[in-house]
DNA sequence: TTACCAACGTA
DNA sequence: CGTACGTTGGTAAC
């Protein structure tokens, strides 16, 4: 049974409305005699405008009874006090991520959200003001008190940061929010349930997120400054001091090189020059291609150190960590819930390229322990449900997958491995032929799904994920530096290939990590870090076993749900550990 | 000041 | 074995 959707809306000046979809009064479930407790879960069968604090309030009651799916335009914005107050918003709708699923894409504000929903012309969309001194007709004593123009688009300024509505008008807010939500729904339909399903987990993701920035990684602060220490050297006591350490460094590099002691070796173009006069001679100075050249010269090794120990100085060195890691030990960046191609969730501050080196330093804290998990395998499992192949569905049912192809290939497992992925990502180079070819005789279904998303591509015809995210292809690589229109093509095939799997399998994760989240949360469980495939959960030790098992739990339950079927098998390697480098690989 | 590139970290 | 992202410090264009 679906819940009844109610609009949670904020305005800037910390008013917030509460509007119900027409109809659909948001009763509490009935007591044990019949009767509502009105007192303690009261009922929202009209439209309110109450302070933040007030509004706060009956969402959490609300929540609690499990009464209804919240609508917001965007949980960064609208559930921000929401996640401040800890509300366990478990079921909502996210007008921007929708919007995002159905259109593709990132640019997803009210505005164009709305416009896409009524079916009107982006390209007629009106001007933001500019919300400077220029904009004469400007705020405090003009309270805007429409949201919809007579043209039929929303307000410019509505729902900006300088907007003030009347109470009205937020009300008004709340009921263009339930729109687009009612009109996205409909349009998901058609394309499927699998696709009003992919809606909920990426709206759940989308608060997740609003969690994750604001909860932050445990770091332990002693190991971390210890490990930048080792290559960046102490913390520079000034201005000067810093200047010194770097120079230091730079001539450990330069020492090899007498007479060029004034080259840049931040400067690819002097480093060139540099290895051009000992006699390496490189079309650029990337570390795999200077890799080859260390027992040319002893500056070679020198410099690929150098670069080494210079990412954790700048990158993650002492400033990072006085930035990015808070008071309480946790590190915080930036969360969004898809990225604008395919839909992977991003991280800011280093929280999704932290060096394997620096992963000693994330911690559970005093208590606490780390229930880590990551899915195995997962692209080509995923490729096994979007391609829906029989033969390769039942290959995954192996806990190694490449186990089954390689004996009905007749090859080595490594040799089935890398022709899996070969036709996954797309091979340029290596001796994968003959496997290949045994592939697409094996499994033709899911050998065609990807050269039809291959040819897809190279046409420039949008593809949907399985959780209908429209990947696009007229935008996307327009402006791909590469010499000639059949490379040019190539690149949009590769990209249109990758995008179907890394963007399927990006949803079944964020249904996955939803789910967790959920399932986790009486155990005093918070899912501190997501990376594509990999969770790491903070949870109280006295409850790690009883976690661990029920992280393993929601992936077979949400992939159940996922893939609508048990044909297709996904894993997890789930651990209890302390310190993230525990974890194996 | 802004935009882009090279380089490299993660999946 | 391809794709995606974020961050840095550099140059060049505005």
């Amino acid at each position: 049974m679906a819940a009844p959707l109610v609009a949670f809306v904020t305005s800037p000046d910390a008013r917030a409305a509460i509007v119900p979809a027409d109809g659909a009064a948001v009763r509490p479930p009935a007591g044990p005699g019949g009767s509502v407790d009105a007192g303690v879960h009261p009922a929202v069968d009209a439209a309110v405008v109450l302070p933040l604090g007030e509004a706060v309030r009956r969402v959490a009651e609300l929540v609690e009874a499990g009464a209804a799916r919240f609508t917001w335009w965007a949980a960064g914005i609208d559930a921000a006090p929401l996640v401040a107050a800890r509300v366990p918003v478990a079921r909502c709708w996210d007008v921007a991520e929708a919007h995002r699923l159905l259109l593709g894409g990132w640019d997803a504000s009210p505005q164009v959200a709305w416009a896409a929903a009524h079916g009107l012309d982006r390209g007629g969309l009106p001007p933001a003001s500019r919300g400077d001194l220029f904009d004469f007709h400007a705020t405090d004593d003009d309270p805007v008190d429409v949201v919809v123009r007579p043209d039929g688009y929303l307000v410019p300024d509505a729902g900006s940061p300088q907007w003030r509505p009347t109470d009205e008008a937020l009300v008004a807010w709340g009921r263009a929010a339930l729109d687009c939500a009612t009109a996205q729904a409909a349009a998901l339909d058609r394309l499927g349930p699998r696709s009003v399903a992919a809606a909920h987990s990426e709206s759940a993701a989308a608060y997740l997120c609003v969690e994750l920035t604001r909860d932050g990684l445990p770091i332990d602060r002693e190991v971390a400054r210890e490990l930048i220490e080792a290559s960046a050297g102490a913390r520079p006591t000034d201005e000067a001091d810093a200047r010194r350490i770097r120079a230091g460094r730079d001539a450990a590099v330069l020492a090899h090189t007498p007479g060029r002691e004034s080259t840049d070796l931040r400067n690819p173009v002097q480093v060139r020059e540099l290895l051009a006069s000992v006699g390496v001679v490189v079309p650029n100075t990337r570390k795999w291609v200077l890799e080859p050249f260390r027992e040319t010269h002893s500056v070679v090794g020198a410099l690929l150190e150098w670069r080494k120990a210079e990412r954790i100085a700048t990158t993650y060195g002492h400033t990072w960590l006085d930035t990015h890691v808070g008071p309480d030990d946790r590190l915080r960046g930036g969360w969004t819930a898809c990225d604008g191609a395919a839909g992977r969730m991003t991280a800011q501050n280093g929280l999704h390229n932290l060096p394997a080196a620096l992963r000693p330093a994330v911690a559970a804290h005093p208590g606490h322990v780390f229930v880590r998990a990551d899915l195995g395998q997962i692209e080509p499992r995923v490729l096994a449900v979007v391609a829906g192949d029989a033969s390769f569905a039942a290959a995954t049912r192996a806990d190694d997958l490449y186990a089954p192809v390689a004996a009905t290939l007749g090859v080595d497992r490594p040799v089935a491995k890398i022709a899996v992925l070969a036709a996954m990502y797309g091979q340029r180079s290596g001796a994968a032929g003959e496997a290949l070819k045994g592939l697409e005789r094996a499994y033709p279904v899911a050998m065609g799904y990807l050269d039809g998303a291959y040819a897809a591509g190279v046409r420039r015809e949008p593809l949907r994920t399985y959780g209908g995210r429209l990947i696009r292809l007229d935008q996307v690589l327009s402006d791909v530096p590469v010499e000639g229109a059949a490379a040019h093509d190539a690149a949009r095939g590769r990209f249109a290939r990758n995008a179907v799997i890394q963007g399927s399998a990006a949803e079944l994760f964020k249904a996955w990590a939803a789910t967790v989240r959920a399932t986790t949360r009486d155990l005093g469980a918070q899912i501190v870090l997501c990376l594509h495939d990999e969770l790491l959960v903070h949870v109280p030790e006295q409850h790690a076993e009883e976690a661990r098992a029920r992280v393993v739990a929601a992936l077979d339950d949400s992939a159940r749900r996922w893939t609508g079927s048990t044909q297709v098998r996904f894993v997890a390697d789930a651990s209890v550990i302390r310190r993230w480098s525990e974890a194996k690989e």
